[in-house]
DNA sequence: TATGAATGAGAATTCATTCAT
DNA sequence: TATGAATGAATTCTCATTCAT
């Protein structure tokens, strides 16, 4: 028993050591980007060698596939949660929003995702499609929900409306709005409920 | 004038093989990002030795700034047309939507800025950033415009839709639609405009 | 404790590894010049990978120039103490010659000069142009000295004199006759010293 | 006859133009090594195109060898001359040192040796080899006579001697000392002639 | 023959990955 | 297990040489 619970402290460290290595390389590839973000570097930053970066992740690719998934998960799951959610399809597009906006790493990697283009080959890229496909399949049952509702506009492709929908949680509006300090959190969910739902006409 | 013809000849081929490596790099690179395409793979697929394409650009980094500058002084000049369109705020940033919209390869940039972090320093990135904030400045202008019309929503702050209008041409949504042949180039243009002006609302 | 000696030894080590690198690019610099000397060579000869040259040195001129300093350095410094030598300004010329004769590689470097210019480029010709302009302003001072003693020529400019005084220590003049076998080292030095003072009249 | 004249004509300026290359390229090669020297810059300064380098010459290894070459053959003719001069052994290296001191590019090429190293090689190589050693033979032997004849000092061994007088000749000291303007050239030979049979002492 | 565009081998440098300690 | 030195494949860029016009 002792020395299980020994192994059980182990395991709890190297994951807490795992989840900190995780959350100093996104901090660092959100800087400078996935190229200019070297294994030294992330070391580095993490405060631990090189070599004990590989104890934890096989390579680059699946430390970077290792910080990827979790959030295209969280955000499948959020979908799913909006999907559940007890209100209106609006209502339920603007509870993923709140929930989601400051997500801003899943839409990094979006844009990223040239660059990022080795993280997604193969097996891996196998799973995030399936991942992607799930989350955009869920956006758009709700969006189809709405318009046999009769609230959302029929005339519209609803991939389109889809797609343009995923296309709110860009960063870099974000950032240039809430982190530049222009408006706050609250504000920018708001005008951006705004405009996605009734347009910029007035 | 036998002579002038000549010159003006292999001019005129020169100018097009240039145009030609171009049309090979930007290919290459929207498929596979700044930095896993290398030299080697932009002369293979254009069918020429590596050394030839540093006969045309100085370096890789002046090859991508080639492609990219004229991309973006076009867009900046449709802004400029847009600003003298004749007709209402709304007319005009629909003229700029209809004449940029399958420019994929502006908002490609703007996606891989931190990859491409190296095209854009020093003098370069002098260039580009006044292009870049004359453009943002002039979408900025014709929606204060729209405002003082009294025909876009004053509640919204100005930037903030300025931000989301840019996002428009990202060419994943475009593609997405488009390329894989869901909808019509111009209907994707149509439901774009009736997305931004009027929201996805009944 | 037993820390601190442990990385002691690691520095050491790391130093002599360094010394090796520089001793075997020495050896190979000497025999092909700057030029035709590639780092790869530099790694096959010394036994280990091309990389491993870059972990050491931030590139082949830094390389290069850790080499040359200390050869300089060490020269100014034999300079200096002849200066400070007891005995007649002959004496202290002597003195020098036979401290640094065989140290071939600080006239290789001023042979290869244009060869190598890129090593004395920037911050670092800065510092090579100051101990090179001191060392021969130190033989020029001895020289001068031995003028006011009214033992050398004073019929002689006294720059032309510590030119072809330098002239003296030309790696090839060395080995041709030592590195041959024709005559000792010490008999080299003795028929050099013969040579500059008297001439080689009767 | 009229076609002959021509041929002639042609091969004469054939002849010039190959001249000029040479004299073109050695003012470069000069002012910035072999290294440092394209075949391009050679072109460019001859104001021809770089393919009609390749008309003339088979490399660029070739192209300086023809520049070498004949300095190599004129030095060793002076050394015939001087061995054949109507004096004592002092006059006739006198003889030499008037006639060679200008002729910077035969000691540039001496101490450019390991930069131009593959101009050197093979054939080539054999060719140059066997001129040098004319020429050292042709020094020593005036030396051997001097000594014969007692003027020189038989302790010192010939080939030293040989080979410091070789040394006079470095390009290095006589554009410190006459293309600085310190002293005219005339001078700076009498001064080179007095501490090389004197020495330095008074 | 003269041209200069095209070629591609060769060199420096970087960095993900491995491995001895 | 943790370390960080060592590795070498991959990449950018240069330039002597070739070749089509």
């Amino acid at each position: 028993m002792e020395k299980r619970a020994k192994l059980t402290l182990k395991e709890r460290q190297r994951q807490e050591r795992e989840q900190f290595i995780l959350q100093t390389a996104e901090n660092v590839l959100m800087k400078k980007g996935y190229h200019h973000t070297s294994m030294d570097e992330i070391a580095a930053n993490a405060g631990i060698a090189k070599g004990t970066l590989y104890l934890h992740f096989k390579s680059k690719d699946e430390l970077v596939f290792a910080l990827v998934e979790p959030k295209l998960y969280s955000f499948l799951n959020t979908v799913e949660e909006a999907k559940a959610y007890h209100g209106s399809s609006k209502e339920k597009l603007v509870f993923l929003i709140k929930k989601e906006m400051s997500g801003a790493f899943f839409q990094f990697v979006m844009k990223s995702y040239p660059d990022m283009a080795s993280v997604f080959q193969g097996e891996r890229g196998v799973q995030i499609q399936k991942v992607l496909s799930n989350i955009i399949s869920g956006i758009i049952e709700i969006h189809e929900e709405g318009k046999a509702a009769k609230i959302f506009d029929s005339a519209i492709p609803t991939e389109m409306m889809a797609n343009l929908f995923m296309n709110i949680f860009d960063p870099h509006v974000y950032s240039e709005s809430v982190k530049n300090g222009k408006v706050s959190k609250d504000d920018f969910i708001r005008y951006v409920i705004k405009m996605y739902f009734q347009g910029i006409e007035k």
